[in-house]
DNA sequence: GATAAATTCTAACTTGCGCTAAAATATCGA
DNA sequence: TCGATATTTTAGCGCAAGTTAGAATTTATC
């Protein structure tokens, strides 16, 4: 019972609440699957039941957790924003050079991502209701504006060579989101081999006369 | 009538055929805002009615020229994919060292994006049945190669630094998909700035000691 | 202008999926 | 062990979207 309509659509999630480890852990679980089954297939082919079949689990269980199916998916696009935004802080604290500063945080998203999977980080979101929307879309560009930072750092500091910024982070995000698709049907592909390619590709290309050592 | 029921799936078409040029120039305004509408919103969120609305239709009209929208689809896929390689070839043709072709096979396809709108070049295909996938998927793959064999041509020519063409041919082929989904929302964006931004990263890293006039 | 063919529409059927209610089972503390 | 709470299932509703049949309408041809 208690299913508690609440009409305040941006908050979190509103359900039971309060309840124990193993619940908690549960939800993760769940989350963990949906991002991933999301990711791989889209949101209006990714059923319910398919996520809760990942868990063993029939698709009315998910309602215990969460509300509906597009709360599931917010829940979602916060959780890998979260995460995205945690190894930018990151990494940024660090300090370096723009070109350090990149390579440094590009290394750390696909560590990330061999161990939490695949995320939601930027693509598709139409499928939310425009509250939503509007939340996950600037939450991302204000992460898009400090990766940009760090190209202009990188140009300031002389690691980095003239660019547009705005377009060279799409670019940047294009090679990231579409790894994750192709990446996991790869057989003998690590994070080194990508990173080399990576370097080998834009790296190289954007940097700059000073781009020596870090 | 006529409905033909014609179990070997993997022709392209099977309508009433031998039609007027009306009919097929319809037949391929179908297929462009077929091919629009799935690469925007994904195929299951993209609905009969919405693509026969991009042409003031109704849904039951495009039956006549495609027999299910997974057809519609798939013709869509195989339209991109004759596109791309059509490009490739042209480009492949003309000679030059492997950098030199790289970077005019990247303008034509930007140019080609402008003229007959975003593709289904890679990307999801999972709604297809098996054998229309496995065609799809075989000829992508095919096509890959042709532009890895680019790189190649261009470690060998020393117009291109090393690198593993097959990591590279995929980090190139992100940017390009992702490019078809924030590209049309940025307002200003030019096929020169593009091209500038893929210059400035990815060629100029590629780009080896020879590198220098075309 | 009349007839046939080509094209589109209306109306309904079918299916799959999100979602709900309530019963059934598992978990845990006293 | 028992009762209360937490969790999952079964069963089914409702709706949206793919699809079809046949009627209606447009277009082409003589």
């Amino acid at each position: 019972m208690a299913k508690g309509a609440d009409p305040s659509a941006l908050t979190d999630d509103v359900r039971p609440l309060a309840q124990s480890e193993k619940s908690v852990r549960k939800r993760e679980a769940i989350l963990r699957a949906a991002i991933e089954i999301i990711n791989a297939r889209g949101f209006a082919a990714a059923t319910m039941t398919d996520i809760a079949a990942a868990l063993d689990l029939k698709d009315a269980a998910l309602y215990y957790y969460f509300p509906n199916k597009q709360a599931l998916a917010y829940a979602g696009h916060q959780r890998s924003l979260e995460r995205f935004e945690a190894l930018l802080l990151r990494v940024d604290a660090d300090g370096g050079t723009g070109l350090c500063k990149l390579r440094r945080f590009l290394r750390a998203l696909l560590d990330d991502a061999v161990d939490n999977g695949p995320q939601l980080y930027f693509g598709d979101n139409s499928y939310l209701d425009p509250d939503q929307r509007l939340a996950i879309e600037t939450w991302a560009a204000r992460l898009s504006k400090r990766l940009e930072r760090f190209l202009e750092e990188g140009m300031a500091d002389g690691s980095l060579a003239p660019c547009e910024p705005e377009l060279v982070v799409q670019l940047i995000l294009g090679m990231l989101i579409w790894l994750t698709k192709w990446a996991p049907g790869t057989p003998g592909l690590t994070n080194e081999r990508l990173l080399g390619a990576i370097e080998s590709m834009a790296l190289n290309g954007l940097a700059g006369p000073r781009a020596g050592r870090e």
